[in-house]
DNA sequence: CACTAAACGAGACGGTACGTCGAGTCTTGGA
DNA sequence: TCCAAGACTCGACGTACCGTCTCGTTTAGTG
């Protein structure tokens, strides 16, 4: 809506085809190594593309990261329909834990780590991935509280920490793999914390 | 044994000084900046050390800051004694909490942070800090089973994920506060999922 | 020619003030200090100039140097019109001698010494001063051949040398002084070898 | 005589072997390298020597050099004998022209361009090479005039410098070749300004 | 024959400068 | 007005040597 009543500009229009090879770069870059040692001089460079017209656009390659992270793979693990909410968390955890163990959780756990230093990344990252989710999470343990599989005192803030939290805990720390063994277990062992007595 | 009769070296031995000097200036600049922005320029000059002084002992300015760290942070939030196993693991990770709402929690997410594009550092974090964290609370754990207290059949490591994996989640992602809220409510509702049925 | 029609190049054009403004600190900075003691360092500061923009222009401090002291000092101690060969070349000698007796000097045997060790640094000395002056030398010893002052079997580049050869010795080993003796003496005698029997 | 009444010292002697080792340690490394390029650092690891004993015994490694110098080639290019004064000059001239068409010449062009930056070098260059030369050459000149062959109001020194200067010139320079040519022609040219009208 | 005391190797120290990289900005000409 | 190209200032990088400074270890005399 806004967009097609965007007021006129003058001038030459913002170049689609520069955006589009920017973004790819970054994706492309990140292939093979990591967001701290990208650099905005290598982006230009692969990408035949002015160093004033990044920073024109964007702020950081932090969050051109996050942008070409979000060109990329917004569509991921929904939750499952058609099954209680115990069987729909624990599935859909269970595949989170296999998206986070391969390139996906990789890229994940650098952009929240360069959003340690830039708080907008970081607010970016939830805004644009994670409050969505974790609302569709809220959304299914809601509803097991209402078809009485869940305590119905539930904080569900808490309650979506407690499910997710050992999830990143292990992508972050590292300490121990997110392997199959943990995707199955998991659930079936912090789903009792939600369980009415 | 093989320390007391420690290998003979020629040359200078090194200095204690320039070592506690180097230490506390990392300490001191990172209460004011980023660890992304502290340069190795800075901490000699800080310092009056030479940047090749810096170099010869440590390889990275993340290694330096964890080395920083443990020697002001090392004595922290113990398990509390004479209690039972849920108290004291309510009690524990109450202040755990607590601690990481502060400096201390910002310095523990930034070394993480660094450890997302460097192993080692991520490795000496887990061998200095938290393996020997972990081993305390499985410990209690294990108590807590021995006194029917806790299911007989929990995974210990699981079990840990469970409970710090949510405050470590919110350390990161700073998608809601480490508050006295959250400090109360995660046990109670955490250690449900301990509980025998 | 070719420079009028010199290939149009794209991005920003080489900055004259900071070139000039390079040369300029190399000429200051070389009244006070050494060649050798010259750094790269303080001619950035001293210009204002960042060390990449010396280094994208210049190979050395030698060869900058060079450029520094031809911007400065190329017209010099001409050969006077309207004498007899003789009497050119002993008050163009004599004037010489009295050039390298102060900074002028200094700076002439300093880039040579320079070009020991760095062969470029030699050739430029002889391409954009020495072949000059010689090649005017020897066109006088040729007039002083076709007007029968001196002799025709001459080879005109050790006639040369034998000139100015002794004014470099003592340039370079100040085993003696280029004093107003040494420039009156040295035309008298060293003529002499190239006089008609 | 000064030697053998040498004060008695305490304390262990000055290690000649560690002195051998240096000096050839700097001989050969500058056979591969320029004096500019050669580092106290280097010499140390190479003669295996620890750089305090370097610095206790040189105080800079161009006299350093100088004394590796001396220690190689102190005897060379003698005036022939039994020789009219014209004859043994030229012959000695040729014979210190092919000398400095090689190693050695290179050798003395980079210690005299050291010397521009540290008059010590260049004292003691003249004073254990130059002077001992130039009163030989001196004597040959006056036994000439003696003998009828040269000009009795020749400046000694002046004609020196005429006759060898020519030849530093092009050592330094190198405008063109000391070779067999410069060895012959040189000196029937330059002799004429000694000879008698 | 132990005792001195300087010289020794090794190598850490505080520094300075190196030459390179990338940051973010600026200045052209062309689209 | 945007864009590519590329030069600009700035600051940090990690390295090489500088000359100095401890160390523990020789190595001659001397007492």
């Amino acid at each position: 809506m806004s967009k097609t009543i965007a007021k006129r500009k003058a001038g030459r229009p913002r170049s689609q085809a520069s955006r589009a090879s920017i973004l790819n770069a970054v994706w492309e870059l990140l292939k093979t190594q990591t967001l701290k040692d990208l650099s905005i001089e290598a982006i230009a460079r692969e990408s035949k593309v002015g160093k004033a017209t990044i920073y024109r656009w964007w702020s950081s390659k932090e969050s051109l990261a996050m942008d070409a992270f979000v060109e990329h793979v917004l569509p991921l693990t929904p939750f499952p329909e058609n099954l209680s909410a115990y069987e729909a968390i624990s599935m859909q955890m269970a595949s989170l834990v296999n998206a986070f163990s391969g390139d996906y959780g990789s890229i994940v756990s650098q952009s929240i780590a360069a959003g340690q230093s830039e708080p907008d990344v970081l607010e970016s990252y939830r805004e644009r991935f994670l409050d969505e989710r974790r609302t569709a999470a809220k959304a299914i343990i809601e509803k097991g509280i209402e078809e009485g599989e869940f305590d119905p005192d539930i904080d569900l803030e808490l309650a979506v920490d407690i499910l997710y939290g050992p999830i990143y805990f292990r992508l972050f720390v590292a300490h121990l793999p997110l392997d199959k063994q943990f995707a199955k277990g998991l659930p079936q062992r912090a789903l009792k914390a939600l369980l009415k007595d």
